[in-house]
RNA sequence: GCGGAUAUGGUGAAGUGGUAUCAUAGGAGGUUUCCAACCUUUUGCCGGGGGUUCGACUCCCCCUAUCCGCACCA
């Protein structure tokens, strides 16, 4: 990177310190790695950002908002895979305290341990003992799941279970599914959005606010028929040229239309959401010629998942991936289904209802339950297995490989017809899952203009006025003469009106008053001057042309 | 986690074994009829903990944080 460069990015920190955007969290106590806060300026532009997402998704009107806990039960967090795929089981050596991974200390003992489960893993521990290898005893703590996942204990003492706080915020809204299936009247497509708090325990947080510990995240989870060819509308952007890295056919310049007709999207759902995403990020300010697609190569996707494209966004510290818009097939609602025993499902009517012909055997349980007692229901879905022209008495393998003798006594014949109307499937879903401190961050990085004016060295926060933290800032010229006055009224009352946010500045000359406004992003100001005493005007000064105009006080 | 560098007002920097200088910013007052002007005045700093020393911001050790490589990044 070019010094230029790094000069710019040490500059924009400097100033997102100084002015109440981004700080160091916790700093009077030394700080903490990872970690930052939103101050009072940036806590507002975190809340706007925050506030359009949840409105860009919403709008589509199939979509709803969902708030759960980032504090997850242990089961949760194993069923969707990040227990096992997250962490490094861990033990400690009871007489050195050094800390070791059970499964390293028992790989001589064992061909693979890594792919035992933490209670195996427990058990091989303690039948092995092995010695330690930085001291030589064989005296171990309990196993611990030690991963990028925050553990803690929901509860307290013996009745505690284990937890940690949520490395995402998608599982909630999997486990809610139920709920918003019959919200949305079962039937799908339908959505969940949610913005919250994700944690992880980062080895090497770096690069600011690039990689925290603790971060911002908003996710979305379309679940889809996949049997259904959805029919998106793609007429508003296949005018749009958008930059794609693309698996199979390297870098190209295409509109997401075309990737969508060609495959190179594979699926139109995934391709719609690229679309709306890039209306989004465009939107709020992020420059589209620093923003392109990358799908994820084969093996660098999950197992489960048939496409993956990252958002990238081009700023001070390189291409940084902010989104991922995944097709993760049918793997959460499924995961979630095996562990719990509970269906994820929704149902698909056929569009000819199937009737079905049933003739075959079932147990009577009158006489087989006494017959067959313990063996009884394993005989039973042994003989439902028999087709209908078998004869009795006849031999029937159990599931245990026991064979018993099933006599006519033992059974009853089944004829019947059914009328099966549909059927259950488990949806798939589309996830797109945006990090938004990135994004604020990158909204930032593209704001940050120290061009100024004449060659001066001034910086203005050019933010679309969407999400500008401060909407206006009022100066009144002077304080005396009751400028100071009528501008301190105007304020109040823009500061009344729900969503708005102003600035009563009267420190300083007023060019130093703009200067302040414009390097918090202020997209307007006001200024109450001498006129504005006779005749309840006042100018509004436009932050990125400079010039003034002048309103009636009422227009506001 | 490994290696290297760094840590001084809000920000950016200088400096010293005897408590600190500069620029800028902030507050108060004045001046000023719209883009970091000027005058007066004022506020505020040696990351934390140990050690050496009569005395440590300065030297040594540990910790924490920041930056750069490497490793890690579902």
């Amino acid at each position: 990177m070019a010094d230029a460069e790094e000069g710019r990015l040490e500059r924009l920190t400097g100033m997102l310190k100084r002015r109440g955007i981004i700080l160091p969290a916790f700093e009077i106590h030394g700080g903490a790695k990872g970690l930052y806060d939103f101050g009072p300026v940036g806590g507002r532009l975190r809340n706007k950002v925050n506030q359009a997402w949840l409105n860009h998704w919403i709008s589509m009107g199939n979509i709803v908002e969902l708030s759960c806990p980032t504090i997850t039960p242990y089961a949760v967090l194993e069923a969707s895979g990040h227990v096992g795929e997250f962490s490094d089981f861990m033990t400690n050596c009871n007489s050195c305290e050094e800390a070791s991974r059970a499964d390293t200390i028992l790989e001589p003992h064992h061909p693979n341990p890594d792919s035992l489960t933490k209670s195996d893993l427990q058990q091989l521990l303690s039948d092995i003992n092995p010695q330690c290898p930085a001291c030589g005893a064989s005296d171990w703590s309990p196993i611990v799941a030690q991963n990028l996942m925050f553990n803690t204990t929901i509860g307290a003492g013996k009745s505690g279970r284990p937890g940690f706080l949520r490395p995402e915020t998608a599982q909630g809204m999997f486990t809610s599914f139920s709920s918003l299936y019959r919200h949305n009247r079962e039937r799908l497509p339908f959505g969940a959005v949610q913005v919250g708090k994700g944690y992880r325990n980062e080895i090497s947080p770096r690069q600011g606010m690039i990689r925290l510990r603790e971060f911002n995240m908003a996710e979305l989870e379309y679940f889809i028929d996949p049997e259904v060819n959805p029919e998106h509308d793609f007429s508003p952007w296949s005018s749009i040229q958008m930059n794609l890295l693309s698996e199979t056919d390297g870098e190209i310049t295409m509109s997401i239309t075309d990737a969508v007709a060609k495959g190179i999207i594979r699926h139109p759902t995934v391709g719609l959401f690229m679309a709306k995403t890039f209306d989004f990020l465009t939107n709020i300010g992020i420059d589209s010629s620093k923003l392109r697609f990358r799908q994820h190569q084969s093996d660098e996707m999950a197992h489960y998942a048939s496409d993956c494209w990252d958002v990238e966004i081009l700023g001070s510290y390189g291409w940084v991936e902010c989104v991922g818009i995944a097709h993760r097939g049918c793997y959460d609602l499924e995961a979630h289904e095996k562990a719990t025993g509970k269906t994820l499902r929704a149902r698909r009517e056929f569009a000819q209802p199937k009737i079905v012909e049933i003739d075959g055997w079932t147990t009577d349980g009158a006489t087989a339950g006494p017959a067959f007692r313990a063996l009884a229901g394993a005989v039973k879905k042994a003989v439902e297995q028999l087709s209908s022209n078998c004869e009795f008495p006849t031999q029937v393998t159990l599931e245990n490989g026991e064979s018993v003798t099933v006599d006519l006594t033992h059974v009853k014949r089944v004829q019947r017809t059914e009328t099966i109307s549909g059927e259950w499937y488990i949806p798939h879903v589309v996830e797109p899952a945006f990090g938004i401190d990135r994004i604020i961050w990158h909204l930032l990085d593209h704001a940050y203009d120290e061009s100024g004016k004449d060659g001066e060295e001034y910086v203005t926060l050019r933010l679309s006025e969407s999400i500008a933290p401060v909407d206006y800032c009022v100066f009144p010229l002077f304080e005396k003469d009751g400028m100071g006055k009528l501008a301190k009224e105007i304020h109040r009352s823009l500061c009344s009106k729900f969503g708005t946010v102003s600035i009563y500045d009267a420190s300083g000359s007023i060019g130093r008053r703009y200067a302040r406004a414009d390097e918090i992003g202020v997209p307007i100001c006001i200024t109450v001057d001498h006129q504005s005493l006779q005749d309840n005007t006042v100018t509004l000064r436009d932050r990125d042309s400079g010039k003034q105009s002048r309103i009636s006080i009422s227009e506001l």
